[in-house]
DNA sequence: GTCTATAGCTTGATAGAC
DNA sequence: GTCTATCAAGCTATAGAC
């Protein structure tokens, strides 16, 4: 009877665990296989479009994940503030206090498909979306919250990317202690 | 008596610009010898180190180009805000009006070699080196003026990367027009 | 549902002609 | 100094046993 090792949210973890850390051509079938500990020809049967398949229910997973941890706990009752606190929290876990890249990021590189571009975008707009919205609510009008929101994503992917290169996490984690500022305001 | 079709310049910018699209697994040599217009084996005749030693002369000819565009630019006399514009300029020619990838971002993803990380590193902390001095000359204590550089380029990688995903420039070009106030204030 | 085995192509790298 | 031809290793993908 066989049963399935991996169900295909914890395959899809793995898969973009491994994606955001090598990119798309950086991440071959084998290292995939080593990420989920299931052979080649098993993850051909789980996705038969194989490594672009992977890589969309990947992206898809990493969306569903913000969705549930960042964009909903977002929309809750509750001081503001403590939100916004909450989020970073989230974020900081996402991003492996600084180490881990975004997804975004390493994917947005040549390589994928259109397709894949397309989901991307859709992402990065959820997430400029969520927080416009939270600085919305903070009392700033539509497009000052627009400003804020892009200003806000900026500061989180251009630490991610200092951090990264220096090795330090000093840049990321100021970033996002200074996220609910950037929101909500001084 | 065979000729070099490029010099050593040449064939570098050429390298870092595949380098900076494709990252340095989708890089391949096919890839390389296209983009040279040079076959596979001459690639190695001018690198016989392979792929790490052009990647290397890669990244070793953007710090030059950074270098003679960007820092050195900054060092000379005359107005500050006139230093500052120019290389705002030149930094958007060299990021190709936020469509082209940095080569810091790019290549510090896995699949490098450590001496790689040490280059990208190095040229890292000399552009933020630049830009401190740059907000020192312009009456800022040392802590506040490296507080500056750091968050001027934050904001250039940040908006870059959604500019890449977006596929939209705006963001980018705002981040360079609004480089003098975050390094020499409003 | 997972595995081993294998096909066919691309990769990084080398040998040798010109 | 550049080229064509070639190698072993790695790649994506498939076939078939259990």
């Amino acid at each position: 009877m066989a049963t399935a090792k991996l169900n295909d949210v914890e395959l899809a973890v793995c898969a973009a665990e491994t994606f955001r850390l090598f990119g798309y051509e950086g991440t071959s079938l084998n290292r995939l296989a080593e990420a989920t500990g299931l052979e080649k020809a098993s993850l051909y049967y789980r996705f038969p479009g194989g490594k672009d398949a992977i890589l969309m229910a990947a992206v898809q997973g990493v969306g569903a994940w913000f969705e549930a941890n960042i964009f909903e706990p977002l929309r809750q009752r509750g001081p503001l503030a403590i939100r916004v606190e909450a989020m970073a929290a989230r974020l900081r876990e996402f991003y492996g206090d600084g180490t881990k890249p975004c997804v975004l990021d390493t994917l947005s590189l040549r390589g994928g498909t259109p397709e894949l571009q397309l989901a991307l975008q859709g992402a990065l707009d959820e997430w400029l979306r969520a927080f416009a919205a939270v600085a919305v609510e903070a009392g700033f009008a539509p497009d000052e919250a627009q400003r804020r929101a892009e200003q806000a994503v900026i500061a989180v992917e251009g630490s991610l990317v200092l951090a990264r290169v220096t090795g330090k996490s000093d840049l990321f984690l100021a970033a996002l202690a200074e996220l609910h500022v950037r929101l909500i305001g001084p």
